[in-house]
DNA sequence: TTTTGCTCCTGTAGTCGCTACAAGAGCTAT
DNA sequence: ATAGCTCTTGTAGCGACTACAGGAGCAAAA
């Protein structure tokens, strides 16, 4: 049994991360040790740790509150967390898609932006109805 | 002059959006008629315009504050221009590769997973201490 | 002219995933 | 005993919106 302190190291969430997803309700609250404080077990720990992955995986919360339930669950649950799992990957590659335009509009437009003038051509066509870049 | 909507038309920046930019004081307030409505002018239209490219390059509102006073200015505005330009590719890049390792870790993780298993690899290995996939 | 239905106004609260702080109680090491 | 860390609850803030509620105004059809 461990406290707070403990579990938010052996996890990697931060005390008031914890706290958090407890008032959310993505993970129970913990027994309590006589004085009135949080005592977290090993499976308590892994929980914790499992939402984190989950976060560093680009999970919303809502998402990891299924893919918890269905671990609980024990049972066909493979399948659904591989279609959660490719459904986060499309998402990802969109963002990235969009992330790489993004990049490629900024740089045309720094490219046009030289030391010397006097007006800046990236302000002017951004401000432009018509742009010379396309977002 | 137009009225809210047609701003937000021309401009592509939402009715709400607009007044809670000029709520935070990145764009001022317009004149208002005499049954007290805003009616915006083609320049505060350009200027709306000029934040949507902004935010849709992913530039922080902060930052564009900054690139509307450099563009009252005039002058030497060019060059802390680029500059910023330059800090958000940075930025931008970081998140791309960010985005492209955590693909990776779920294609990798997502490819473990098979049908037919009572329990599941992807959810075992996130929940475990030592993770099968670095992220 | 009245009525219908759109637009506009202000103000407030909710979203997501935290993060920070305050004020107090408890626990541990010297 | 004391110093200093850790824990408790509760609340407010972040960024960039979004979504109401409740009311006023305005333009066009009947």
């Amino acid at each position: 049994m461990f406290a707070i302190g403990k579990a938010s190291q052996k996890s990697g969430v931060h005390i008031e991360t914890i706290r958090y997803y407890e008032r959310e309700g993505l993970v129970p609250k913990p027994d309590r040790s006589a004085a009135g404080r949080h005592l977290y077990t090993a499976d308590e720990i892994a929980k914790l740790r499992f939402v984190k992955r989950c976060r560093d995986l680009g999970f919303p919360m809502s998402i990891i509150q299924t893919l918890l339930s269905l671990n609980d669950e024990q049972g066909r649950s493979c399948k659904e967390v591989k279609s959660m799992a490719e459904d986060q990957l499309v998402a990802i590659n969109a963002k990235i898609e969009s992330l790489e335009r993004l990049r490629a509009a900024l740089q045309s437009l720094s490219a046009s932006c030289d030391e010397g003038t006097s007006s800046c051509p990236m302000l002017d066509s951004l401000m432009s109805e018509a742009p010379t870049v396309p977002l």
